[in-house]
Order: C-alpha cells, then sequence, then structure tokens
DNA sequence: AAATCAAATAATGTATGCATTAAAGAATTT
DNA sequence: AAATTCTTTAATGCATACATTATTTGATTT
C-alpha cells in the first residue's frame, strides 16, 4: 500500500512496477515470470513477489501460478464497474465536505488545480490538464479525510489510469470536463451540498459516458 | 484476495489468520513476531509474510518493522468511516440492481436470508441472525454483479465485523433491522430504484447510529 | 539507585537452495 | 502427418541462511 516504502527493495520494486504500469510500459497484457522480473529489477525473487502481492491486491496484476506476473488489461467492462462506484462516491464525498463549509483556505488546493486545468486547456497542454485534473480529485479525498474512502478511490484511479491518458488524445479538449470543476469548486465554497451531490454526479456520469463511447467507437475493448 | 487459496500454504495461512481475527482469537492489538506466528502455523516465515502482506493490504492487520504483525484494532472512527461509504455505496448498488427488474427466482437468496433473519428473531437465535444478515449484504453485492465493489464492500465487512459481534450482544433485539430488510426486498421485487435505495439508506444510517450509540455508551474505544 | 554505555539477542529484509510439477519439446507410434 | 508418450526444462512454493540493525540485557560508572 504506502507505509513502508522508504527505501526497501520490496518498496523500490513496488514503485517501480505500479510506475512501469501506469505508463504503460509494461502494458496491459504483458507476462512474465518472477525470475525475469526480478532480474529486470536486479534483485531477487523474494521482494519481487512481495511486491507484485501488493500489486495484485490492488487490482492492477494478476499473478498466474506457473506463467507469472500479468498486467490486468482493463476493458469497458471494468471502466464501467470503475466508474460506477465512482459516481457512487465521489458526489457523496463532495456533498459531505460542503455540509461542514470547507473555509475558501481549506479548498485552495482545489482552486489551484481547477486553475491549472483552465491554464493547460488553453495552451493545449494534455498531460498537464490530466495532471491537474488527478489533482483536483484527489485534493478532494484529503480534504473530505476518510482514509479508506480515499485509499480505494485511488486504487480505482490507478487502474482508470491507462484507459484515461489513451482516450485523452482521442477526443475533442476536455473543454465540459474543466467548466464542471469549476461548478463542482463553487458550490464547494458555497457550502452548498445537495448541489456539490447534485454537479458531481452529472460529471461523472458525463465522464463515464464519454469514455466508454470512445472505447466503443474506436472498438478498443482491451487496455 | 481469493485466486489461489486452494491448498497452498499461504492460502491456510491466509484463511486461517483471517478467520482468527474475525473471531477474537486473535483479539485487536494483538502482536506477534513473524517466527511466533509461523510456528503456530507449524510453517516457515515466507508463506506467513506473504499471507500477512495481503492482510495488511485489506486492512485486518498492520506490520510494524521490527515489531511484527498487529491486528488492527477498530475505533469508533474507524466504524464512521466504514459505515460511510456503505452508506454511500448499498443503497446504490440496491437502487440500480432494483432499475433492471430482478425476477422473483433472482431474489430467491435475498428472500431466504429475510426469512432467515425472522426466524432467529423469533427463536432469539443471535449468532444465526448475524449470519443470515451477512448473507443478505452478501447475496445482493452478488446480483449488482460489480466485482470490484463486492469485493472492496467485502473487506469493510471484515473490518467492521468484530464491532458488530460485539455490541450484537449489547443492544435490543435487532427488530427494525430485519424490517428494513423486508422493506428493502419488497422494493427490489417491486423494481423500485428510488425506492430501494431511500430504504437501504435509512437502514445504513439508522444501524451506523445505534453502533455507534452503544460504543459510546460503553465506553468501547477500541475493539 | 540512576544513568550511561557496551554486549547480546532477536526480528526483519533479502538471497539462495531445492523439491515439486506444469509446460514445452522430442521421440515414438499409428 | 497426427496423435501419443516420454524427456527435458523451468517456474513456483516454500524452507533456510545470513547480514543488518533495533531492542533488550547486562555491565559499568556516577
Amino acid at each position: 500500500m504506502s507505509a513502508n516504502d522508504k527505501s526497501t527493495r520490496v518498496g523500490d520494486a513496488y514503485l517501480q512496477l505500479k510506475e512501469e504500469i501506469r505508463t504503460n510500459r509494461l502494458p496491459p497484457g504483458f507476462q512474465a515470470p518472477e525470475p525475469e522480473i526480478a532480474m529486470r529489477l536486479g534483485m531477487s525473487r523474494t521482494p519481487v513477489r512481495e511486491a507484485l502481492i501488493r500489486l495484485e491486491a490492488e487490482g492492477l496484476v494478476e499473478l498466474i501460478p506457473r506463467r507469472g506476473a500479468r498486467v490486468l488489461p482493463i476493458s469497458p467492462h471494468d471502466m464501467k464497474e470503475i466508474y460506477e462506484i465512482l459516481t457512487a462516491l465521489e458526489p457523496e464525498a463532495a456533498a459531505s465536505l460542503a455540509a461542514r463549509k470547507p473555509t475558501e483556505k481549506e479548498l485552495r488546493p482545489l482552486t489551484r488545480a481547477t486553475d491549472d486545468m483552465e491554464r493547460a486547456l488553453e495552451s493545449g497542454n494534455l498531460d498537464a490538464w490530466a495532471e491537474a485534473d488527478d489533482r483536483f480529485h484527489h485534493a478532494l479525498l484529503d480534504l473530505h479525510g476518510n482514509r479508506r474512502l480515499k485509499s480505494f478511490v485511488s486504487s480505482l484511479y490507478d487502474q482508470a489510469h491507462r484507459a484515461r491518458i489513451v482516450t485523452l488524445r482521442l477526443r475533442a479538449m476536455p473543454v465540459d470536463s474543466t467548466q464542471e470543476h469549476r461548478d463542482i469548486l463553487a458550490h464547494l465554497l458555497a457550502g452548498d451540498a445537495e448541489g456539490s451531490r447534485r454537479v458531481f454526479r452529472t460529471h461523472r456520469e458525463r465522464a463515464a459516458n464519454e469514455l466508454l463511447q470512445i472505447l466503443e467507437n474506436y472498438r478498443l475493448p482491451q487496455l
């Protein structure tokens, strides 16, 4: 998960593998036996194995008995599952955050993230946009404070990440999405729980539809 | 998680430790170094270690560098976190299940669980009641079909389990709760999405309040 | 007796060894 | 050539070994 990653081999293996999966350097479907992975990472099988167990628990990897570790591909069905959960959780989190009337200062990280999204949009920097988008959602979870919620939702983000970076380039500029973040922020600032929930929910539903539409149009059954 | 637990030592260690934690034979706060646990389970450290990593990922155990594994206690704050998430997820799941108009036959497991809860209530068998209650919630998740949702919610049940069995005995018979399950079932049978959501949500909110109330009244800051 | 420091103990993190057994490949039969 | 059986190869699951280092114990000093 996140605890003891200070400078142990397990922690290194975990972080490195996770990053390589996120960035598609280890593409979906990639499969390799433990000894090979261990060799690539310059360590013995033991720490690699432990890292893989953690990655499996997070749904990024599958450990197949005699064939090694496999990077799990994401299908449209997976994305449906993920977005269905996000649609239930995030609007609720936004609502309860709004309900406790957060100060402008508290919401600063969200404001900054939204500003950055707008800036990135203007300059057409999609990577920067995606990064700010991610930051917005993570900051919201941080403010909300429910540790379990944050950790679970984060793992869903991680799972969906690859699909998102692919589709990001296959569609028009995310103008709506950016505007929706601005709206959510406004409702949070106003301490409007119901409004926050509603707008966030719309945001997630629209995003999910859009993404699934793209996966379908471009016939991407597997990412 | 759940995949290869056929008859490997890791799988055995995992299942056995999990069960001992659930049933308080390894009580909250219990701590022991790996070699000791390995000895108790009659195997070497290696498989124990791997099992512990999985249990840590599920939030049941904490691995503290030089002190061994610790069974995580559940505090009222933890229960709040857990119930907050369940309150967001389960009603939503019920609603979407209702929306697709499940047949009476499909809902049979829920009916049976509800019947069993009523029977257990009449005969005053609290353990049977708790088992049927659990069964109801799991069956709902199965019907709903979202694998990720089921696995996450299940892990939350597991975390909360100990607190629930303790409080079960510290309160009046769960008459309301049973009735609420009957109601939820009726709404599901009627294919009433909004009704299902509403009733389930009420159910969760009431249950959460009740439980937290008990923890507070009996001064149980740690379970 | 309290405090300080040194030696002993023990737990972890990791590497390595090894038996078992699935998968791949070779050899044989039909 | 296809099918079948036998060999070989190699990956896993687990045990074990070991260096490192936190913790405890014991000795020494004040």
